[in-house]
DNA sequence: GTTCCTGCAAAATTTTTGCATCAGT
DNA sequence: ACTGATGCAAAAATTTTGCAGGAAC
């Protein structure tokens, strides 16, 4: 029931591409360079980066995108809900495109080496939906983080 | 069977201060002001704090302790487990005694006014434990966190 | 041609570190 | 007394903001 290393199907990535593209120009906004490049950047990994590594990846591909661009088109993917947000660490903010319902997924953080990665599970999701009508809350979201030691970790250090 | 609004009782939270100051001198630290203050603070809260929060609180108690030494504190109550620590917003870090497993808590943030209360459900702790299982990780932790709205925004707004 | 987007640089925010002094054992 | 803990100030890291020039419609 529960699937780890799923990423996400090449063909949904694409999709979720053209979808963000037609999303930010139904909402009045254009569709400048910096917003086509870090869509694509996004895209192109199964699970979540963040802003620096995205200014990274781009440099390496070329010209550059700024940073604060970086940031400022994350900040519209996510108030379109195109983009998904994490804060595992304090430090720094993570990414990932917000793929339709059925695709989406948690994450497992490995607390030796630091390692994220994805996975799902239908009864957690179950137990989420059944807390959610419980609530108060009008509640429409959610993220759910599990931390362990991962198989390599494991059996590297016993 | 979900509850909201279920603080820790406060035995238990004297209890913790008890423990958090025992475990401290166990593993060979000393117990300094900064140590037994933070500590004193965390206890009188029913839900997770900022440093800044911290060490606003331990100031307006009457002296102050310096906010690099909230850092510190939380740093070693962390990593000693005798904190969680959580990061929901990117900006900041919060913090929050960590109780005995039965009375850990979950949270659920209001996505319009920001408010974080803290909830609980049987229903959730039991399919977390089954997808750990079905994981390769050696899974020793989680958190949950639901988005929303609270019921005062979404009667006042709504 | 207008308006919005982008990039650079500067500012703001949160957290970490260096170092001298003080307190706990 | 010795060693570790604390506070201040400075530094580092991440994110946000101001503004001038350029691109999209």
């Amino acid at each position: 029931m529960t699937s780890t290393d799923e990423g996400h199907p090449a063909a949904l990535r694409r999709d979720w591409v053209d979808h963000a593209i037609t999303r930010i120009s139904d909402a009045g906004h254009r569709s400048g360079a910096a917003r086509r490049r870090v869509i694509g950047a996004l895209a192109e990994h199964d699970c979540c980066l963040s802003a620096q590594e995205l200014h990274d990846h781009l440099k390496a591909d070329g010209r550059s995108v700024g940073i604060a661009s970086v940031y400022r088109v994350l900040e519209l993917l996510a108030g379109l809900h195109l983009v998904q947000r994490f804060d595992f660490d304090g430090g720094t903010s993570r990414y990932e495109p917000a793929l339709p319902d059925g695709h989406h997924h948690h994450h497992l953080i490995c607390t030796t080496c630091g390692d994220v990665s994805p996975f799902h599970d239908e009864g957690i999701e179950r137990a989420i939906a059944g807390a959610a009508d419980a609530a108060d809350y009008a509640v429409d979201d959610h993220d759910i983080v599990l931390r362990g030691r991962c198989p390599a970790c494991r059996s590297g250090v016993g």
